[in-house]
RNA sequence: GGGCCGAUCGUCUAGCUUGGUUAGGACAUCUGCCUGACACGCAGAAGGUCGCCGGUUCAAGUCCGGCUCGGCCCA
């Protein structure tokens, strides 16, 4: 066997392994291979926003861990990689990253600029990933920007149009006035927010006035209606009255509705077309006309008058003084709200009334709910969250934007009688903007001219078919798609379960009636170390290339793996990044002291005959730790296996084991050849199984040590390709791992009083005597004084059944010795 | 207001599913030791009434109910 050095450049070693496995091929999926059972892994595709954050190391890790174990327990895994390029946030970035605005130059030109900008993006985080040593098969790259990708995109909502999941509406929905487009619930975040209530005179139309709150005076113009509450005494007789708005002058009915809270502001509202969802509520239910005064780019429009023009901001001040001058304003007082914000730019959103597309995702609410409940969930609890979200949903998903850096919307409207045409299942990829229908008429009309559909859809519509896509959809038979489909695994983060693992499900149970995934695998939050999520502008930010640069991909890893229980948050900490990088150290050192003495051994098959008891102890001990490992990954507890495998690694090998038999490997003139013969079998034995069991997490410094020290022999191309250790019940010997404690415990006990009395661990104690009354105890400290003479350098030992009192063995009452 | 999660040594965290060892670990602290792999190490020490109040039980960090305080998501 070959020497380890005594240094080694752990981050070189990781370079030099990522690329000989891409070089080997090792990674990737066997088509052909028809015997191993498939896992497929649903990647979620992420947004190359450029930054490879360590929130992207959780969620990876994760994933590759669980595909690097699949592998060794013998599975064909397919493990595809893609990239979710369209949306608001590339063209935005796009725009400050060249220096231009999407409105000043040729769409077509704007667009090429948002791909260049991906490429380049996708490509910083393409390394990211390979850095971090994940076995993704990079053979099935691909971007839902791509042609091929488009085609999938249009295709689903082709089909979904014919089986009635898809309609057209004029509907309100939420709009980012900065972004001017749709987006949908899933994409607006609620903040907190100090803001004023106004109490503002209402003149009745019969005299008298009653006074509505408002945190929102800028919208009277667009009041269609005042509400009080149907208990409330104070204004019950009003109900069904006239009430003048002020501003605008319109007389509006008085309507009583349960939603109104009489204790909040004067218990009397108005409602506007629209100011928040209650609204659109309040609208639907009495059927109340529309009046709107915002413009898609934030502004008052024409219906507010002489407001005409001015932002929101402005209008809001604007009205309020008016008010004031008219001596209309009772006064204002400051409130707590909750402001709906645009998921990606952070701009408060307003709800307006257009023209969008939807997706009839409420009706399959009751079939998510039963689904969730087949689907095994690592945390299981995660599962409610999808179900209260899936059941909190008030409107169906709008899938239409108005923007130009997305798959577009296949369809075109007849220009005479606007007649809806849909693309042929075959023409896509189409834009229709550029190419016109398979039909030369309109088959209502026959009109021969065409309008293309302009929007293009909501980047969840590209990214939430991946399952079916990843298992080949459409390409591939039934039955070859049923092969990969359903994914066995998805994984993702607390953040996007509301969108990601909901918009998977809703689109896979409307194409082909099946779950997306068999089992969801969610990561938490990445905190910084003051305990808040980590973000650059709390300035708890840590950026991955800073941990990458120091301590490399297997520190990594051990960090996401061991920082917590798996969907908890985790934060992000110095220390357990140190410990981490400390214990491949640590693992280096003991393989190297291995290889120095095993440099004579020929690797035995079996093991030797009567192997010593500490020999028998470790090897249980390490077959207890395999079986752990084993089923702790199989339950997605990554913190478990972290720590199973340091103790038994530190503790038990290193620290207890190799401590109390270097005296056998050093000295066999003394102890024997065979004593150092099991030494070596044992060491053989109990590294390369820990580098086995290591190997899902710290991919590159097991396969570093294993190719140097047990390849030659073992003859694995890779140890990710060995077969994950298989425990055999009868190598288990309890009975060892009892009495082993013991001895480790004498072991232990005389080491504490050599530090009680500030002796040296080194010093030679000239005799020692061990007291103990049971027979059996007697019998395993005879036979193995030699184990304790040796490790704690005793010159004579003796075990008797009775004598003087002694130090007492710590969770052994009848043992005690005299002599140090 | 609703849903979910959490509260364990100074700090961070495991254990709770399936109640029963001296509540495990890391960091920090203290004391020894450069012991023929490793000072990026080794051997030790100290530090916890497991948020509060009840209940079930021979036995509760663990199960049940209530409360308080945080976090996330939503209205």
């Amino acid at each position: 066997m070959r020497t380890l050095p005594k240094k080694i450049d752990f981050l070189a070693a990781e370079e030099k392994w990522q690329q000989k496995w891409e070089e080997w091929g090792i990674y990737h999926f066997d088509w052909k291979n028809r015997s191993k059972s498939t896992f497929s892994i649903d990647t979620p595709p992420p947004y190359p926003s450029g930054e490879f954050h360590m929130g992207n190391v959780l969620n990876w890790v994760y994933i590759d861990i669980v595909a690097r174990y699949k592998r060794m327990r013998g599975f064909n895994v397919h493990f595809p990689q893609g990239w979710d390029c369209h949306g608001l946030q590339i063209e935005r970035r796009t725009e400050n990253e060249y220096g231009i605005e999407k409105s000043g130059i040729p769409t077509a030109e704007f667009i090429r600029l948002c791909k260049r900008f991906v490429d380049k993006y996708v490509d910083i985080m393409k390394t990211a990933v390979k850095q971090l040593g994940c076995s993704n098969d990079w053979t099935m790259e691909y971007k839902t920007m791509n042609p091929d990708y488009w085609r999938r995109t249009q295709l689903s909502f082709i089909i979904l149009y014919r089986k009635g999941y898809i309609y057209q509406g004029t509907h309100p929905v939420n709009w980012c006035p900065n972004c001017e487009t749709a987006i949908a619930d899933a994409e607006v975040n609620y903040e907190s927010h100090q803001g004023d209530l106004f109490y503002i005179k209402f003149l009745l139309e019969e005299g008298g006035h009653l006074i509505v709150a408002t945190t929102r005076p800028e919208l009277i113009p667009a009041c269609v209606t005042v509400a009080i509450n149907p208990k409330d005494n104070r204004f019950r007789k009003y109900a069904g009255r006239n009430i003048v708005t002020p501003i605008s002058r319109r007389a509006v009915k008085i309507i009583k509705d349960n939603m109104v809270d009489p204790k909040f502001g004067s218990g009397v509202v108005m409602i506007c077309t629209f100011g928040d969802k209650a609204d659109v509520k309040t609208v639907a239910k009495y059927e109340l006309p529309v009046t709107e005064v915002i413009t898609k780019d934030g502004k008052m429009n024409r219906r507010a008058g002489k407001y005409e023009g001015l932002t929101l901001a402005e209008a809001k001040t604007a009205i309020a003084d008016d008010l004031e001058k008219q001596g209309l304003m009772v006064k204002r007082e400051p409130v707590q709200q909750e402001i709906g914000l645009c998921d990606r730019c952070g701009a408060p959103i307003e709800i307006l009334e257009t023209k969008q597309w939807f997706m009839r995702t409420r009706k399959l609410t009751e079939q998510v709910e039963k689904t969730a409940n087949t689907i095994k969930w690592h945390p299981d609890y995660m599962k409610t969250r999808l179900i209260d979200w899936a059941k909190s949903l008030d409107w169906d998903w709008v899938i239409s934007r108005q923007r130009v850096f997305g798959t577009p919307i296949p369809i075109w409207y007849c220009q005479e009688c606007g007649e809806i045409i849909l693309a042929d299942e075959d023409s896509p990829p189409i834009d229709p903007k550029q190419q016109n229908p398979n039909v030369s008429k309109c088959p209502r009309c026959n009109h021969t001219k065409f309008t293309p559909e302009r929007d293009v859809f909501d980047t969840w519509m590209d990214s939430s078919i991946t399952c079916a896509v990843h298992a080949g959809w459409p390409n591939v038979s039934e039955t070859e798609l049923r092969r990969l489909f359903p994914a066995d695994l998805h994984a993702s983060g607390t953040d996007i379960i509301r969108t990601w693992a909901y918009y998977l499900m809703v689109r896979h149970l409307a194409l082909f009636n099946e779950k997306p995934y068999k089992t969801c695998l969610i990561n938490g939050m990445v905190l910084g170390n003051d305990g808040r999520k980590m973000s650059k502008s709390l300035g708890n930010y840590i950026a991955t290339p800073e941990v990458f640069k120091k301590y490399g991909a297997d520190t990594s890893r051990q960090w996401a793996a061991g920082g917590g229980t798996t969907g908890s948050d985790i934060p992000f900490r110095w220390p357990d990044v140190e410990y981490a990088w400390r214990f491949l150290i640590k693992l280096w050192n003991a393989c190297r002291f291995a290889s120095l003495l095993l440099k004579d051994y020929e690797p035995a098959k079996k093991a030797p005959a009567d192997l010593p008891l500490l020999d028998k102890w470790l090897l249980t001990k390490m077959d207890h730790t395999t079986v752990k490992v084993g089923e702790a990954l199989e339950r997605c507890q990554f913190n478990v296996v972290m720590e199973e495998i340091r103790n038994f690694t530190w503790r038990d090998l290193c620290d207890n084991y190799i401590e109390a038999a270097k005296h056998r490997l050093y000295k066999n003139e003394v102890y024997g050849e065979e004593q150092r013969r099991a030494a070596q079998y044992t060491l053989y034995t109990a590294l390369f199984r820990v580098l086995q069991i290591f190997a899902p997490i710290a991919p590159h410094i097991t396969e570093e040590i294993y190719q140097k020290m047990f390849a030659e022999d073992l003859k694995h191309k890779s140890i990710h390709l060995s077969p994950w250790p298989e425990v055999k019940r009868q190598e288990i010997d309890d009975e060892a791992v009892e009495k082993g404690d013991l001895l480790v415990a004498v072991i232990r006990e005389v080491r504490r009083e050599k530090a009680r009395k500030r002796i040296p661990l080194n010093a030679v104690i000239k005799e020692l005597i061990i007291i103990v009354e049971s027979e059996e105890y007697n019998r395993v400290l005879s036979r193995n004084a030699k184990d304790i003479s040796g490790t704690c350098r005793i010159q004579k030992i003796a075990v008797m059944p009775q004598g003087d009192n002694g130090i007492e063995v710590e969770g052994y009452p009848d043992v005690r010795f005299v002599g140090v």
